[in-house]
Parts: C-alpha cells; structure tokens; sequence
DNA sequence: CTACGTACCTGCCAGC
DNA sequence: TGCTGGCAGGTACGTA
C-alpha cells in the first residue's frame, strides 16, 4: 500500500477538489472490503457538506457534518477526482457523488482497503488504539526507547507496529533502518537511546521527502491526478537487494522479517 | 501480554 | 504458449 506518503499525497491532491463540496450520494460497486461498505452507504452520506479530510496514520477520514466516511487504501488501493460521467474501470469499487459534478473513485483490486461511513470514527477501535503520528510533537527517540524496553522483536517490526507509531509501512521502515545505520533485525529492546534519536530523526525526514517528491510509485498507486509519484529514484535500499551500497558499494542482503522483504546494508547497518 | 504464522484478494512475473 | 508458484506499499486474528 500506500504508506503514510502516498495516503498524505492523496489527501493534499483530493482536499482543494471536494472540500466544502456538498455529498449528492454514492454509488456502491463492490461493497466487500476488509470492512464492508456500509449498504446503505448513499442515504446516510446525501445531503451533507464534506468539512474537511483529514489524515491519521494511513487512513483518510473525510469529515461530513454527521459523521465521517473512513478510508483506506490498503495494498493497493487509490482514489481520483474524476467527472461523474468517467467510464467505470475493473475495480472501481464505489463513487462518492459530489456537486458540481465531481466524483471522488475509489478503486482496489486486492479489496484489502476500507470506506464506511461511521457516525464517530475517532472512537472506532480501528483508529482509536493507533500509536502517535511520525511527524508530530508526541513522536521521538526518547517515546520509541520507552515503549521498546524488554520488546524482544525485530526493529523493524517494531517500526511497522501501528500500535506503537502509525504510517511506517515496508518501504519506510527499510529506508528508514538504513539512514539511522540500525540494523533491522535488532531486538527492538536493545536499542539506546541515542540510536533511537538518530531513528525518529529518519524517519521524520524520510517520510517528508516522500511526501515532496509525490510519494513512492511501484505497481498500483498513483496520485489523484493519475500522476506517478517519484520517491522511488531516491530509495537507498528497498527493492534494491544485491546492487551496491549508496554508501559503501557493498552488496545488500536481502531477507525477510515478519514475513516482509527486508534489504539492508551488513556494512553500514548495526 | 509477546512473538510469530496465516489469512484476506488480485495481478504480475519468472521459470518450467 | 500456457501453467504454476511466489511475491506485492497492510492489517487483524489465531496460536503457543
């Protein structure tokens, strides 16, 4: 999926489109999502203003005046701004049908994504036991030290735990491991303070520079506007296992942790 | 509680 | 040219 970028890049690319728009109704497709579509997702959503989108962790929350549709994008999900009268391609699981003929697509072919409409999705178990967001003021090196003490399990696992720090997700977790030179297996419990300063720094500055550069493009997402995003030129070491080390010229190793690849560098990572 | 493994689903690519 | 297996930006659940 679209990790914390992509979903970011989604949410500054639909936001000017749709907000303050009015909702006319939807139109549901394919209503078998790892939620399901709520079946009468129309009725509830017509007749309501959308106030804002917001993001939290890879979820987007569009905020109606009675409650909010929560989305997410899953593996391989992306949304669209199109006109309504946009020829419906495999996959286009539901329209959300805006004045002005607008339509907000959204479309997932593995189906792991999620949009209902939830009357208070800030208290959904879903969003309410996310850990804190990368980029604000409750994410640091000193609240991943805390939190990690007697954790036995690999760093990065650690990292890619929405519980512990929402919006890492594999190819993050992988640059981020690498810019900090923290060597991703690691029990998460016998990391110092200092190196996980040096990690939340990383991470910050990884997921804003994918943020800058219009998120990472690898199969399915691009951008509402149907533009690529270009942060996969600048990946030091996801999908790069056995080239050379940006750093060293090394060869990267490649292996899996929690059942996801993993490249890091055996050189510069410790 | 923790640390795994597995399942969900479709598409694509390498290898036979 | 098929076919098959394995893999893919995520997450939740079951098991020990």
């Amino acid at each position: 999926m679209p990790e914390l970028p992509e979903v970011e890049v989604t949410r500054l690319g639909i936001s000017p489109h749709l907000s303050g728009k009015n909702l006319r109704g939807a139109i549901v497709r394919e209503s078998r999502l790892r939620l399901a579509v709520n079946a009468d997702l129309s009725a509830q959503v017509a007749g309501q203003k959308l106030e804002q989108i917001r993001r939290r962790g890879k979820y987007l929350l569009l905020d109606l005046q009675r409650g909010s549709i929560l989305i997410h994008l899953g593996m391989s999900g992306h949304l669209r701004v199109l006109p309504q009268d946009t020829p419906v391609e495999k996959h286009d699981h539901v329209d959300l049908l805006f004045d002005q003929d607008t339509c907000l697509r959204f479309h997932d072919p593995r189906r792991f994504g999620v949009l209902c409409w939830l009357k208070e999705v800030d208290a959904h178990p879903l969003i309410a036991r996310l850990g804190p967001e990368p980029l604000g003021d409750d994410f640091s090196g000193t609240y991943l030290h805390a939190q990690s003490r007697q954790r036995q399990i690999p760093v990065k696992a650690f990292l890619m735990d929405a519980h512990q720090v929402v919006g890492v997700g594999n190819i993050y977790a992988n640059e981020a491991l690498f810019a900090a030179g923290i060597d991703p297996r690691r029990p998460a419990g016998r990391i110092s303070l200092a190196r996980y300063t040096l990690l939340a720094a990383a991470v910050r500055s990884v997921l804003e520079a994918a943020i800058q550069q219009g998120g990472t493009t690898l199969r399915d997402f691009t951008r509402p506007d149907g533009r690529n995003g270009y942060f996969r030129l600048s990946l030091a070491v996801y999908g790069r296992e056995g080239q050379a080390c940006i750093r060293c010229g090394k060869a990267l190793q490649g292996i899996r942790i929690g059942g996801r690849a993993t490249t890091y560098c055996s050189h510069c990572q410790h």
